[in-house]
DNA sequence: GCAGGCATTGTCCTTCAGGCCAATAGTTTT
DNA sequence: AAAACTATTGGCCTGAAGGACAATGCCTGC
């Protein structure tokens, strides 16, 4: 079966790599909003290129894509890919999260496997996302160690407070530094756990048994 | 650089799919126990065959592989995949779980994938992932009922989503309703859980048995 | 029928969170 | 010794959150 490719990018060409992977992919910035009826039918690959902050236009498309096209799969190419939003975009039925500058031989590597049914996520998202699962299923006392593991001795004491629910300024006070501090201290641990924000903290190191 | 593909199990031939797919693939009914430095550092795909219940096997064999074998990568093939199983095999490290008897594109396509670096599994495991990680656990609905029973149909559809971490705009989109309305419901949930804030709702919401 | 709870939405305003761009100084690793 | 990591803080800016004050339409129980 023939799989036609469609780039939604805002870039005027898409990526060289895109080009490379899928010479006879089309490149469009925006979504054919009335596709015929032999279109929607057809079977398709979206690729979305998320540029930046996007998360309203990424939904938007996805729920347009699946409304007017039968057999289309999406994969989504994010500038700065995070787990919080690779997360959101395989439960609304994603194929495919990946960097936008990944290679051409990724790019193919995707398509034969969501051709066939499959599902590709990168081997960072996959273990995360294991992590958060077994999580709920048992031994959360080990995730959680895991997490706090990954953090400095300053951002653990910082990020079990948040996870309480204090405000920056009530940790500044109890640790007596500064509001900015446990700002910087806050940032960094939402990067190395991957964690939307303080709230998405605290799912993760109140996680029950 | 060429992988070795070793094939453990049981059987005295590997199925027909397997030699279609790697013709060059050793077919052991068990692990070397003395590997030479040379194979111990060359890359190799190990093929594990779950016959039947055999979870002590898998648990000793993978961990046998990742001490004696340094550049491997661990697919298992089961007979009969569930769930649990590929749960704990993909917790172990293992970086693909399939059906035994997949036809021989599909193990040459996890083979491509794991190649580089990447993880395979099928589209239900996968959803089934997706579900598990983003939802709340069910389990622990009766502590929370204690809490949602104070609260009116509306304003607990909204907390329970807002202590999933979602934004008023996500819940306003999830619930077709104006973000200032989601405004509402939740204030007034606040007021009647003594919630100082979304976090805190969270936190009442997920608080351990 | 009317009161009162419920669902919905508006505008305005304040505070807080978190990102971005820096900088300094001590510590650790290579 | 140089590079990398850690702790600390500053200012600036955007966007989200939540309170204050209000209004409308729908139901339900008394």
């Amino acid at each position: 079966m023939m799989m036609q490719d469609i780039f939604i990018s805002p870039l005027d060409s898409g990526l060289v790599s895109w080009v490379e992977a899928f010479p006879k992919a089309k490149i469009n910035d925006t979504l054919n909003p009335k596709p015929t009826k032999t279109q929607k039918n057809a079977p398709h690959i979206f690729w979305l290129h998320m540029n930046e902050d996007r998360q309203q236009w990424l939904t938007n498309t996805i729920e347009a894509i699946q409304k007017k096209y039968e057999n289309a799969k999406i994969v989504v190419l994010a500038n700065a890919p995070n787990q919080a939003e690779a997360f959101y975009a395989m439960s609304m039925g994603v194929v495919a999260y990946a960097h936008a500058y990944s290679p051409a031989f990724v790019l193919t590597e995707i398509k034969t496997v969501i051709s066939h049914g499959g599902v590709w996520l990168g081997p960072d998202l996959l273990k995360r996302i294991i992590e958060v699962s077994t999580s709920l299923a048992g031994n959360h006392a080990e995730q959680v160690n895991q997490h706090l593991k990954a953090l400095t001795k300053r951002e653990k004491e910082v990020a079990v407070e948040a996870a309480k629910g204090l405000s920056n300024k009530e940790i500044a006070r109890m640790l007596k530094i500064t509001e900015r501090t446990v700002k910087a201290h806050l940032s960094s641990t939402f990067e190395r756990l991957g964690a939307k924000d303080r709230l998405h903290l605290a799912l993760m190191l109140n996680k029950k048994a």
